[in-house]
DNA sequence: CCGCTCTTGTCAAGGCTATGTCCACATTGG
DNA sequence: CCAATGTGGACATAGCCTTGACAAGAGCGG
């Protein structure tokens, strides 16, 4: 954390374009509410240009949030912030009660100590049968966030403390990866969506992370180039030329060589047009954040963060 | 550690092209930077050339980070460099946590809306990938709630009011029935659990009720023998007995001849044995539900509500 | 249920500044 | 000598600002 105050937030005042990626709040939308119903009034530079405070985008977001919910933004534009804030959380705490689960799904957290459990057990068939029947019965969609994300978390923790040998490790891996898989050739590729591309940089043989975002972003609906793990960053690049894509997604997973992951993302970024989106996620990209950042690689440490990141790239603008 | 190949911390100092390559930003505009904001000060050779030191090198990635980000370079230029750090790092962190309900599942009205223009052009690939594409993801708990049985009514109603012909409600009914009866089958018989039979009776061809009934059953836990449709009485009593059921769910759709439905429910609750319990379901079963509950035959109108009756008879009492 | 008004997100035009890019020319390095 | 680099200036445009307008919905009275 070194010396710095606050959340790094230092400058205490931000353009609107930071304001905009932010909050998601369009600049025209920022602009309006500031115009019509004075929601913000941020201070302006010499060049008078809009410069928000933290504070502001706080407001910011709990306001889109209110409308979000269903309010109407001249009706909560002029209340202060705290209100909104008491508005939003009854809003989010109604919404949670008027939607009681009817026939009532596996927890996520059941499901993963079972699955540790057959997995601890080397019990391979019902470690399988016990995950695709979560996929099924909850929906791929939730079976990523609430079960195999918290699995590969939890195997890797037991992993690094010893309790855990690497078969039983592989077998959590391929079983998941398998499901996965599967599910993201499931999806048909359509003529219209954008193209992604997944892979994982050579050196690193953890696919499971590649395929649990390919998956992500097949639900997405975008095209999902999946190329699996250990792959130069010469041929993903050529991939990335020849199929068209419009992203490369990479998953790191192995960091005991940071010179060597850093430099095949260097390279790979530098043999991609720079309009040519590169982001990298999974643990290891976690740690070498602010160089990937620096070498204009984004960096998206959870799936649903790079799902967001993927929508805001839908649309060719 | 090896012998850093070249992982870029070699020679203290690196010519203009060498950090135009690292950073991806232009000769031009490292010396418009060095120029015009002072973003960088380095030493110069004997001739005259500028030399870069990796921590300048850093320092511009960072910029250029931030500039990335929305902000001006103007503006961000002469901060310490330490402070644009935070200012990054601010940045993707605002970015990760500005999401945090993501992933959010297609609607289900949405998807009974695709589907149902699917039938109406009797186009029964697409229809057949919206709806398989909708059970993967929200899971088929969610599928047959929101959308399965939906779109049975909506069909139904379309139909009644003579806005839909045979063929797209047979379309309808045939893709739900395939999808529902595939993943009650993906549900391996387990040896402890209770039994359940599901049919149709003698003289109602709509099969797809009583894949509902199954499909929710086996996610329930219980082991499902699934009839189909359009069966005797007779023959539902024989294999009951045979497979030793515990209960006996029929799904009645078809009620012009209610006459021949409540002979075929008397005939089968007589030939089963008392302790047996015999639930009807499905539109048709509500309007009949007086004669059927006054011959010992339970009525559930709803999926819900019939599996909350199974979640009673769940355990051996 | 049908029009009506009001709300609200989005877009366009016109002006301004900041900023990336290009160029012409001098100098250095190999 | 050619390629790379440096300098200063010119230039085009990207990004932001303001004003105004438009169209799709939401809400509402009849």
């Amino acid at each position: 954390m070194k010396a710095l105050p606050d959340g790094g937030e230092t400058a205490a005042h931000q353009p609107i374009a930071v304001v905009a990626e932010r909050t998601g709040l369009s600049q025209d939308v920022l602009r309006a509410w500031e115009r019509r119903y004075g929601a913000v009034r941020p201070a302006r530079d010499a060049g008078g240009q809009r410069q928000y405070t933290d504070a502001d985008i706080r407001r910011l977001g709990l306001l889109q949030a209110a409308t979000r919910a269903g309010r109407s933004i001249g009706s909560v534009a002029a209340l202060p912030t705290d209100q909104i804030a008491s508005l939003v959380e009854g809003d989010v705490a109604a919404r949670e009660r008027s939607t009681p689960p009817v026939m009532d799904s596996p927890v996520g957290s059941e499901t993963v100590d079972e699955a540790f459990a057959h997995s601890r057990a080397l019990d391979a068939l019902a470690l399988d049968e016990t995950l695709r029947r979560a996929a099924t019965v909850m929906g791929v969609t939730l079976f990523i966030e609430a079960v195999a994300v918290p699995l590969l978390r939890r195997v890797g923790d037991e992993w690094h403390a010893g309790r855990l040998a690497p078969p039983q490790e592989h077998l959590v891996s391929s079983a998941l990866h398998d499901i996965i898989v599967a599910t993201m050739r499931a999806f048909p590729q359509r003529s219209g969506a954008p193209k992604l591309l997944v892979a994982t940089p050579a050196g690193d043989r953890h696919a499971i992370g590649a395929a649990l975002v390919g998956a992500a972003s097949a639900l997405e609906g975008w095209n999902v180039l999946y190329l699996g793990a250990d792959l130069p960053a010469a041929d993903i690049a050529d991939a990335a030329k020849t199929a068209g894509v419009r992203i490369v997604a990479v998953s790191i997973v192995y960091t005991e060589d940071r010179a060597r992951v850093l430099g095949e993302m260097r390279a790979l970024r530098s043999r991609l047009p720079a309009s040519m989106i590169l982001i990298a996620g999974g643990a290891g990209a976690t740690s070498l954040a602010s160089e990937l950042t620096a070498m204009n690689v984004r960096v998206q440490s959870s799936v649903s963060g790079l799902v967001s990141e993927l929508r805001r790239h839908r649309h060719p603008s």
